[in-house]
DNA sequence: TTAAACTTGTCAATAGATGACAAATCTAAC
DNA sequence: GTTAGATTTGTCATCTATTGACAAGTTTAA
């Protein structure tokens, strides 16, 4: 669970007995670049995400959580963030909802 | 400083009586452009991010934190991510250092 | 040593972001 | 209500980064 994206993906695709060859197919992507996905040279995809839950039957809302989860955290290494990024986060997003919500009411 | 970005350095902008021309001139940039960046339109560019925290003598770590906070913010509120995920993200910073750690201590 | 799996390098094609500028709108002073 | 400065909006060419594709290399296991 601590692993990167592109670990994650390796560890489902060899628990599977899946080939690069057979998940690349499946993800309609080149086994080349899928190998490159997994160890972290490439990025995946997000338009991606509903293939790759389907490929291996996962719940969709855990691997959006995996996959912004490990985004999140490369952007804050690159840039040597402190962790008050993530609290700021949750504060921006209750925000953003509150603005949605107060639109929808003046919409009434 | 729960606002967004745009709105935090509209609010920086105002304080100090500057116009949009006048910023955009220190950051480099077209006044079009920065007031869409204001008002949500755009994104701040993180390159400029120090050329921001000079204009207004900024301490560059907490305007990090106010710009990342808010990327992901935006992110989490576009894909409908639960909290979790900035949970997640906590652990794979923390991975990635400690794999970093480790490579260190080989390399000696 | 052979075949399949995987990795790596490269590059053209594509898509997305940015800079630039014109035109419209807003605002406040006169 | 006119004017000037400030801001907003729309558009588009250009630049940049990402992606797809494929060739060539290496690794692995039989």
């Amino acid at each position: 669970m601590k692993a990167t994206f592109g670990e994650y993906i390796r560890q489902l695709r060899t628990d599977k007995g899946f080939t690069l060859t057979e998940l690349a197919a499946l993800l309609k992507l080149d086994s080349a670049n899928l190998s490159k996905i997994e160890n972290g040279k490439r990025e995946f995809d997000e338009k991606r995400l509903d293939k790759l839950a389907n490929a291996f039957d996962l719940d969709f809302e855990k691997l959006k959580i995996e996959y912004f989860g490990d985004q999140f955290a490369k952007k804050m290494y690159a840039y040597n963030c402190s962790t008050e990024t993530l609290i700021v986060a949750e504060e921006k997003v209750n925000y953003l909802k509150s603005i949605k919500a107060k639109q929808a009411k003046l919409e009434l």
